[in-house]
DNA sequence: TTTACATATTCCTATATTGGTATATATTTT
DNA sequence: AAAATATATACCAATATAGGAATATGTAAA
């Protein structure tokens, strides 16, 4: 047997980059494709594909508006994430107080990759 | 162009639910190789290269102890993924307040998936 | 110094996934 | 009705997986 099916929970879905930024970039609006594919640079395909991702995981809604379609966070999913990893608040250490350091470095990384 | 490497950033490696499992089995605890798999039921090799990835992030850590090794987690790398989700608190609904419900559902059908 | 044990690694296969291009499907405007 | 616009989908290529089996490597015990 090979890899099972893996986007459709919230765990998978937010494992791409290019999703978080969807995400980060779409909360608290409403934004249409062509709008996305503008503020984002990705081709429209590109943006219509991981937002039907982000649609059937349940992270995003769409409404129909005319020809357009108006795309919007629903965050309550994400609780599925908060919730697994404070599990395990007990267990951080402060020892990685250069958290910062290593968050910055991570974001320069995912921006250059991109 | 195709597929970015993924697995070796902290989303990527808790979107794979052995991973997570691995994580939740090992917090707070030492446990060699032979342990991890008796207490899993998985073949060695995959209790290996799991741990591998987990330790390539950082999420695990390990210790030679004559022919043993012992694996434990290092749960502060969750910070990262803590922080990126907590920024969304704000838009959450509480709409979402069957998310126990949803949250055993979850659960209950990634036991069966495995 | 063999033999047994613990673990990692290599090799292979099947499949999921991202990305791109071209095309289909609405819907609106002219 | 035709053209234009907005979006989704189908198709294709490249590659990264996860999983399994076999093997290599390291260490201890006999």
């Amino acid at each position: 047997m090979a890899r099972a099916k893996t986007t459709l929970d919230p765990f998978n879905a937010i494992a791409e980059p290019k999703r978080r930024a969807l995400i980060e970039a779409l909360v608290g609006k409403e934004l249409t494709v062509t709008e996305i594919v503008e503020l984002m640079g990705w081709n429209q395909p590109m943006v219509s594909k991981h937002l039907s991702v982000l649609k059937q995981v349940g992270l995003v809604s769409e409404k129909k508006e005319g020809r357009y379609r108006v795309y919007k966070v629903d965050a309550d999913l994400l609780k599925i994430i908060q919730n697994w990893v404070i599990q395990f608040e007990p267990y951080w250490n402060n020892k990685l107080d250069n958290l910062e350091a290593y968050l910055n470095q991570i974001q320069a990384k995912e921006v250059n990759d991109e």
